[in-house]
DNA sequence: CGGATTTGACCAGCGC
DNA sequence: GCGCTGGTCAAATCCG
């Protein structure tokens, strides 16, 4: 790289500086003697020295300019000369009138060369100025999306604020309906849950808060269109309503009851929720686990039933008080599949590369648990949606209803991605168009982004869409990225499907889930990579 | 020395 | 009621 300075003479002032604050001219160029003298070098004098020197090889040159307004440095000093000799000529002309042949062919190749040299100078200043405008389209692009990025991240928390104010009117609700319930079971008596009737999205799962009684789960299924859903979502609230510890603010989620009447029952709820549905990816790696962005700490390891490999438990530790966990284990059948599960929202902004993941996993979560899945049923049917819209992919995403918790399942496993290829891009319905090339249309669209819960869900698909061509565990070829040849129609038809469904988009943010989780071999690529390496290469991972 | 990991203990749900 | 299991905690330990 250091070489790299001088022989490439970037525009970056920085690389100029680099280059000569080595004071060793690296390409065989003699430094004028004025750039060895030491004054040159201090201060701002040696930066003003710099520029000006590197400024001579680059396409702006002051001191051509003043010359000739001309930017080739190579081409000036040959033009003035000719320009010098055809005065000379034009002047002898008439006095020497024995100048030979072999002269005049030479004026007319001078003044051909002059020409087309000239020509070069007007093709170089054309291209100079095109480059200008490039770069500066390129800025302007820039600065757009790092200030779209910016708005996003904006508007994710501000959604984020306004569902935990909503679900804070409900968690007093709650509240008060259970310290009625648990009087009144004192009492002997058992009552049915007036907040079951608040609907059956994840906000509303949250509030099936319940006493620890033996025979209320069969109650609940009674009372629930999901039975096992339902039991299970509420088992595992009975569960994290026993916990106590110093990192209740920490782990809200998992405080739900404590937490209710605690000063923070906003976050709880919200996170409590996003807990209800998982995420889980499996692909091969040889890691201990897969690069995701995110910072994770590992507080538990646990022996599984009919897995020889351990399981273990990991939470996010990029922001205090984030619920997000994970689970990572290896496949009993094949040590070399790697099953990492997702469990909840990130409550903080994320880097790129993490964003990827968290919102996509979230999503996912957020429509397992939305109005579309509130029973079985729905499981069922986003099972079916899942395998129509994703034919390929038996083996790529599936929803199960069978597991403790709703859970998009994307298996990156296959034995022959490429194979796979073709009859995935036949089989490609307009959602899938939608999924391999997807912004345009599908993003813009107001539905698309609010059935996500996902503001930063375009950094999601773009992350995406950038690692799909980098990951072979996807059967998507990259020309899909750069060849933007679905028409307009086919955008739109995707368009439509997300419109109508909104449980395409779990399929679409499950599908993503397993491009992005696709055994990224590298962590070092990832802009949080630094701060993620300490976790995510942990080498005490006993499954390895 | 502070943070991350390990690991035994604990708790709740569930099935019998 | 008891044992099994999953999930989590937290003290001990490790490590940079």
């Amino acid at each position: 790289m250091d070489k790299g300075w001088g022989l490439t003479l970037e525009n970056s002032s920085s690389d100029k500086v680099g280059f000569f604050k080595n004071k060793q001219p690296i390409f065989g160029f003699n430094l004028s003697p004025r750039f060895n003298t030491g004054e040159m070098f201090s201060g701002s004098d040696e930066k003003r020295g710099v520029v000006n020197e590197v400024d001579f090889f680059s396409e702006k040159k002051p001191i051509v300019k003043k010359e000739n307004s001309q930017g080739d440095n190579s081409i000036r000093p040959e033009f003035v000369v000719n320009t010098g000799l055809q005065l000379v000529t034009a002047n002898a002309g008439s006095d020497q009138s024995t100048v030979d042949d072999g002269i005049s062919s030479e004026l007319l190749e001078d003044k051909r060369a002059k020409i087309q040299l000239a020509q070069l100078q007007v093709e170089l200043q054309r291209m100079n100025s095109e480059n200008q405008r490039l770069k500066g389209m390129l800025t302007q692009v820039s600065n757009s999306y790092s200030a779209l990025q910016m708005h996003l991240v904006t508007l994710m928390q501000q959604q984020q604020q306004l569902i935990s104010r909503t679900e804070t009117t409900n968690a007093h609700e709650v509240v008060e309906a259970k310290s009625e319930e648990k009087k009144q079971e004192k009492e002997g008596t058992i009552v049915p849950r007036q907040f079951m009737e608040l609907g059956p999205s994840g906000a509303k799962a949250d509030t099936m808060e319940e006493p620890s009684n033996s025979h209320s789960s069969s109650e609940e299924r009674t009372l629930s269109g999901s039975p096992r859903n339902n039991m299970e979502l509420v088992s595992r609230d009975k569960r994290i309503g026993r916990e106590e510890s110093p990192e209740s603010e920490s782990w809200a989620p998992n405080k739900a009851p404590k937490l209710m009447n605690s000063s923070k029952p906003v976050e709880q709820s919200t996170e409590a929720t996003m807990r209800k549905a998982r995420v889980s990816v499996r692909a091969r790696s040889e890691a201990p686990m897969i690069s995701d962005g995110c910072q994770w700490r590992k507080y538990g390891q646990k022996m599984a039933k009919g897995n020889p490999c351990p399981r273990a438990y990991y939470r996010c530790t990029m922001a205090v008080g984030c619920p997000v966990r994970k689970q990572v284990q290896r496949c009993a059948e094949d040590r070399t599949v790697l099953i990492t599960t997702y469990e909840g929202t990130h409550n903080h902004p994320l880097p790129p590369a993490a964003m990827a993941m968290a919102s996509t996993t979230s999503a996912a979560a957020n429509m397992l648990l939305s109005g579309s899945m509130p029973s079985a049923d729905g499981l069922m049917n986003t099972n079916f949606l899942a395998r129509a819209m994703l034919p390929c992919s038996s083996n790529m995403a599936t929803i199960s209803a069978s597991a403790p918790f709703p859970t998009v399942t994307l298996d990156l496993t296959a034995q022959n991605p490429n194979a796979a290829l073709p009859n995935y891009h036949q089989r490609m319905n307009p959602a899938n168009a939608q999924f391999q090339f997807p912004l345009p249309a599908g993003l813009n669209h107001p539905n698309f982004v609010s059935s996500m819960s996902a503001p930063q869900m375009p950094q999601a698909l773009g992350q995406a869409l950038y690692n799909q061509s980098k990951f072979s565990g996807l059967q998507v070829s990259q020309e899909n990225i750069h060849h933007p040849s679905i028409s307009h129609d086919t955008l739109s038809a995707a368009t439509a499907a997300i419109t109508n469904d909104p449980n395409f988009t779990a399929v679409l943010a499950a599908a993503i889930s397993s491009i992005i989780g696709g055994s990224h071999p590298n962590n070092g690529n990832s802009p949080v990579s630094g701060t993620s390496g300490n976790n995510n290469n942990t080498s005490s991972f006993p499954g390895n």
